[in-house]
DNA sequence: CCCTGATTCGC
DNA sequence: GCGAATCAGG
């Protein structure tokens, strides 16, 4: 391939329009990304945003190849670095001090959870303070399922986020342990592993299954129809190159 | 590892 | 002049 008065033309507006040089080259065909960018130095165009930015290359160079055969004498040696006179940064607010966020804690299952409240919108519900009564249905073992949008997030079992020594603590006294685990006995974790105070649930299971009738009532939910879930969300960026 | 542009250097 | 090889940052 040459470079054609008509190719030149394309290379030009193509770079001057910001394309990148793969996408010249596969625009102009049987040419490599290399080329165009080596035409392109060569026309003359190149402030174009480079990835690599200006580190001093001419000390840095002349070592990966061959070695020129008339090494330079060290006659002047290249002052090192005067930076007495250094350009003056602009002032630069460099990161605004990331306030206390205050985390949400959240709310460890406590023995007692009254889960009746159904998600209190915090809206301007003027109208009605009436509660509708919830519908639920009923689970294989006579636990009440939970309705969509009815998830507690929180109860959802966490992995370990810090390492606490494993010794034994006044806080898991009487508490399920465990060891203490078998299969008549509910192994819904309270708090998390690692915690001083970790431990099972503990309660009778709901016959066959893991957990009581409580937790049954959250680790197995209803699905919503296929029609109504949320579609789920697209792809950080496109996907593979349509070509 | 993928992308990017820059540079070098043998042809 | 050309472009593969290489470099280097994102």
């Amino acid at each position: 391939m040459s470079w054609t008065e008509e190719r030149i033309s394309t290379l030009t507006k193509m770079w001057e329009s910001g394309s990148t040089a793969s996408q010249i080259a596969e625009e102009l065909g049987g040419i490599s990304r290399n080329a165009v960018i080596g035409k392109a130095h060569r026309l003359g165009l190149k402030p174009r945003p480079s990835p690599v930015k200006n580190a001093e290359p001419a000390a840095a160079k002349a070592a990966p190849v061959a070695a020129p055969a008339a090494p330079p004498p060290p006659a002047a040696p290249k002052p090192a670095a005067p930076v007495v006179a250094a350009p003056v940064a602009p002032p630069v607010a460099a990161k605004a001090p990331t306030p206390p966020k205050p985390v949400a804690a959240p709310a460890e299952p406590e023995d007692e959870v009254e889960i009746d409240e159904v998600e209190a919108e915090d809206e301007d519900d003027v109208i009605a303070p009436v509660k509708a009564p919830v519908m639920r249905s009923v689970g294989p073992g006579g636990f009440l399922r939970q309705n969509p949008g009815e998830n507690s997030a929180p109860l959802t079992p966490a992995p370990p986020r810090r390492l606490v020594p494993a010794r034994p603590s006044d806080a898991v006294a009487g508490k399920t342990s465990l060891l203490d685990l078998n299969d008549r006995i509910c192994k819904w974790p309270i708090g998390h592993p690692g915690e001083p105070d970790f431990h099972f649930c503990g309660d009778k299971v709901n016959p066959g299954f893991p957990y009581c009738v409580d937790h049954c009532g959250h680790a197995y939910q209803a699905q919503l129809p296929r029609r109504d879930r949320r579609p789920p969300p697209p792809l950080p960026y496109g996907g593979p190159r349509v070509r």
